[in-house]
DNA sequence: GAGCGCCATCTTCCATGCAAGCTGGAATAC
DNA sequence: GTATTCCAGCTTGCATGGAAGATGGCGCTC
């Protein structure tokens, strides 16, 4: 089903994913979209990839038209963006795109330590066999690193990196830390982005990721969060620093 | 200034507080608030004190006649909500109050304990006079704790032990943390307001927070972290059973 | 030239209208 | 009596217009 486009203008938003559904049957059923999910999946993706770089300021009429609809689903897509902490709603001002400071990282980096750390404890916890399957996922993820370091493919390495901390969240099984975690990516994602080319110690993330996928195969909670926590704290102490030389005010 | 009050009818909600505000010494302090905001607050606090039970299932159109306005602010403030998980959209047939499930406290228990674990090892790792006024506030909330048993003042006591923690989160200074917290605990509100009158170990809740904040005045991070968790754990432990002993499917 | 005030313009905020989806129940067929 | 169809009334989704706040520039005053 096509809804009416009333401006004219194509939708050109490059987040124009049609979600779907899984029907019981196997079959593939179209879910509704509205444009309101619209909106908010092409902002959080101009946001991302820095379409709309932070600081810029953008009026709602304009991103509407941008987007083929109109200034109301703008609006309340701006609304969970604001909730997201992603850009801040300015009253009769327009829509700002938040950067990111120092300090923003040093509060990101201490959720991530504080949530991550639990989830390894917990799943670390769970029964032997769904342990044994989170630590397989876990070690196939590390050997994906090791590849991509491998063949000095370092976008393959930060993404195989994000899905091992993607997976060892989603193993834990608890929605609200999932949420969290994806809300904080979201907000750093950009400076993921530009440290990923400044690291250094990559083998050192293979091994921390081989110890907590260890600990979370035998079964050892207090190992597993310790784990966890120490490789989070490691990365944060190489990495801010390097933020911090590269005087950047705004991300 | 006045605002228009197209409908006609006047706004009657519970928590319709009045948007200005004079300050003692007779300036404005005049606080901008906009029909959205008010409109989040009110329904914020009807869901917490239960006037909208969970499970009602209310249209945007009576809470705006209640309110006092238009569909509009009703509606991007359940956006708001709904991001915040107090409650549902469901398209074209209303807003849903959410009810708690006990996985969903097993989640939020889950949360709570790595934040504040970390939020406990941060305050104890600051510079000494941040850390001293730390432990000295915290003290006095127990000892507010205590007063509060002595006199079998329950919600006092609930008060006080909430105040604690929540100004352990503040002394962590970390905003993330504290909108996490503060989202959590406003879904679990009206399950404390419940569990306060089960509770039997006050005592050992008042001897666990000296506990951390004797950690914290000595400016020790990891017994801190311990306690912090140890506490909370030991509170799970306490509550989830009595929860699901009164066979709360919903709350 | 410097400072001040005014106003045109741009922006969001909010109310409202229309369209379309969902639901329950009445009416009909069997 | 039971199953089915259909429709009226309810709901939100979205577009749009009017109102009012913010801002920057222009002209005026000194």
């Amino acid at each position: 089903m096509v809804r009416a486009r009333p401006t004219g203008t194509e939708p050109v938003g490059p987040a124009h994913k049609a979600p779907q559904d899984e029907s019981p049957s196997g079959e593939w059923v179209e879910k509704r979209t509205s444009l309101v999910d619209d909106a908010y999946a092409a902002m959080r993706a101009n946001i991302r990839d820095a379409t709309f770089a932070p600081g810029y300021q953008a009026s709602e009429q304009e991103i509407a038209l941008r987007l083929g609809m109109s200034r109301t689903p703008v609006h309340e897509a701006a609304i969970r963006l604001q909730e997201d902490g992603l850009v801040r709603v300015l009253p009769r001002k327009g829509i700002l795109i938040l950067a990111l400071a120092p300090d923003d990282m040093r509060e990101i980096y201490d959720v991530i330590i504080a949530i991550e750390g639990r989830a390894a404890e917990l799943v670390a916890a769970l029964p032997e066999a769904e342990r044994l399957a989170a630590a397989q996922d876990l070690d196939a993820l590390t050997t994906a690193m090791e590849e991509a370091q491998g063949r000095d493919d370092l976008p393959a390495w930060g993404e195989a990196d994000g899905a091992f901390h993607a997976a060892m969240i989603a193993h834990a099984r608890n929605r609200r830390m999932s949420r969290i975690v994806q809300t904080v990516n979201d907000q750093s994602h950009r400076a993921r982005m530009l440290t990923l080319n400044l690291r250094r110690n990559l083998e050192a993330s293979v091994a921390e990721h081989r110890t907590i996928a260890q600990a979370i195969r035998a079964g050892d909670p207090g190992p597993a969060l310790d784990a966890a926590r120490r490789h989070r704290l490691r990365a944060r102490d190489e990495l801010l620093p390097l933020l911090a030389s590269y005087g950047l005010k705004h991300l």
